[in-house]
DNA sequence: GTCTATGTTTGCGG
DNA sequence: TCCGCAAACATAGA
């Protein structure tokens, strides 16, 4: 679920609430696969600060005190505070106890989500690609990651977080329409027009994510909420994602969703001609 | 009840 | 290299 806007935003609720400087005095575990192993990881995180927290693609990273905490929240994982009898909800996969009182409960139903303890930063997210939102993400790094892979699909490019991290579903199909290309068109077919605009979209439409708080689609409680518990706002600004059927915002015409790379997309077919 | 889809990632086979 | 498929899982909707 939650692509780059959204752990940002969960980020940036985590540093509204004051979860730096607490220390985490126990851990429960209710699904072991969640963290690799739950013995040894309540025994490895007990007595660890937070010291800083941040963000890796769609890797939520906790610094501690000995070691770091990576957090994918794959499709459905969520964090929020709670007190230390709150009874154990249905999807419940790991408490943390903090010092002050408070818990940290993350939740997750498909039970996609895991947590990575360790002090091998590389081992988790050394294959991670640029950075879109950093300096790093330059004209110039990113015309040569495209020339690497010349017969790769637009579509499996963008979702691929070996090359850029941070991107999922919803914000290719919205950076591609933004950019005016074809999800299928092969990234040697682009002129260096279209990757400039590529390149500008890809930061515009993450930020633009940002800026609403992420984006929750649908109603029920599986779907993106922030450590606060509020929804996104981003689902109303989206130009194409989920709104196939309806008019395309820049040219009338209906918007098409079709498989490709094996996910749902979503596109104009005519403002993203295939040539 | 059955079938399909779901915002992610990894690993396998061709 | 690249692509498609299955799996890790649960649930909603047609």
């Amino acid at each position: 679920m939650p692509e780059l806007p959204e752990v940002e935003t969960i980020l940036n609720d985590f540093l509204s609430a004051h979860l730096i400087g607490t220390i985490i005095k126990n851990a429960e575990v209710f699904w072991s696969k969640t963290v690799g192993g739950s013995a040894q990881f309540i025994k490895r995180i007990q007595g660890q600060k937070f010291k800083k927290v941040s963000r890796r693609g769609k890797f939520l990273v906790f610094t501690l005190s000995q070691d770091t905490l990576f957090v994918h929240l794959r499709m459905t994982g969520k964090f929020f505070f709670g007190k230390p009898n709150d009874p154990v909800s249905s999807h419940e996969r790991v408490r943390l106890f903090l010092d002050d009182g408070r818990i940290l409960r993350y939740e997750d139903q498909r039970k996609f989500g895991r947590f990575f303890l360790t002090d091998k930063l590389e081992e988790v997210v050394g294959d991670l690609g640029l950075e879109p939102l950093n300096a790093e993400f330059s004209l110039n790094a990113f015309k040569k990651i495209i020339e690497e892979h010349p017969l790769l699909k637009l579509k499996s490019f963008l979702l691929n977080q070996n090359y850029i991290a941070g991107l999922g579903n919803i914000y290719v199909d919205e950076a591609l329409w933004d950019a005016k290309l074809h999800p299928l068109r092969t990234l040697q077919s682009l002129s260096t027009q279209e990757i400039k605009a590529l390149h500008h979209a890809i930061p515009k439409v993450l930020k633009l994510g940002i800026q609403n708080m992420g984006t929750t689609l649908g109603s029920h409680l599986a779907n993106y909420y922030s450590v606060s518990g509020r929804r996104g706002n981003h689902q109303h600004q989206l130009k194409v994602f989920r709104r196939n059927g309806l008019a395309c915002p820049r040219c009338g015409t209906t918007l098409s969703k079709s498989r490709i790379s094996q996910r749902g997309t979503h596109f104009c077919a005519q403002c993203q001609i295939i040539q």
